[in-house]
DNA sequence: TTCTAATATTGGACTTATTCTATATATTAA
DNA sequence: TTAATATATAGAATAAGTCCAATATTAGAA
């Protein structure tokens, strides 16, 4: 059952399981679309229990801090997170800024003289172009 | 000379080489350490001739419509840029949140399969982990 | 259970980043 | 010159995110 799972990756992290951190989790595990914490914020608040918009703030740093929940590298203002599950890069679109999950593959590591002293944890690919609706719309005479 | 290359680049761009906006670029190119909107903003103030925030917003949206100027996907509230030059990668510090240039090198795409009738631009790698500094400092007792 | 300390939640004020609006100014083509 | 277009500007407006002090909830010990 997805409910305890959830509780148990809460505790595993170290946060209790509140209402509303819980709510977040969850939303972030249905909804692989990489919402910004105001759609994360609204979404709960359709349901219940009620969450502020601070405790929604609080529960996603605490989230991406205990490491369940991902901060996705996009441009633009609004921060977008991600429910860490299955590994994937990123497909941003050009034209509406969407983005999607691609399948995972593994890519070549960077030579370790240009990584110097640094640490390496992760590699992710960003992909750029349309997505599949703004390629049609292109495609039929813009 | 730098200068003209810059004029001629932005003319190239069908935008106009304004005293504002060839500060935006000259800015960018000197300075290669993906600064932020209100960096640049200030940096140019510095110098002559002024510039108002709208006016570097705005000609830091040409900038990147014309292709001159990518902005890059860092998670975090402020945008960044970059003078597109060398082609390079990009590494993000977990702790401090820096961006730095990693050399470039090709990259597998993904299998058409997977892409779909997305049209693909290009393909950058993000890499995560410490950066020197604080890489050094957790190295020596955190 | 009941109690307690540690953690969370809350609304609202505040800050920061960015966009918008209206107007003035400069540049280019005719 | 003139009209059309592109830019620049200050400041207001919006959006995203943070901070705070008071209150409530939670997990675990007694």
């Amino acid at each position: 059952m997805l409910a305890d799972e959830i509780k148990r990756s809460l505790e595993d992290g170290g946060l209790r399981c509140t209402p509303q951190r819980y709510a977040v989790m969850a939303f972030l595990m249905e909804h692989r679309g990489h919402p910004t914490a105001t759609e994360i914020f609204e979404a709960v608040n359709r349901m219940d229990p009620r969450s502020s918009r601070a405790t929604t703030y609080n529960n996603l740093r605490d989230l991406v801090q205990a490491g369940l929940v991902r901060e996705v590298a996009v441009e633009g203002r609004a921060a977008r997170f991600d429910a860490k599950g299955i590994r994937h890069h990123h497909f941003i679109c050009d034209q509406c800024g969407s983005v999607e999950d691609m399948e995972w593959y593994d890519v070549p590591k960077p030579p370790s003289d240009a990584l110097g002293t640094r640490t390496l944890r992760e590699c992710e690919l960003i992909f750029r172009g349309l997505c599949m609706k703004c390629s049609a719309q292109r495609r039929s005479g813009s």
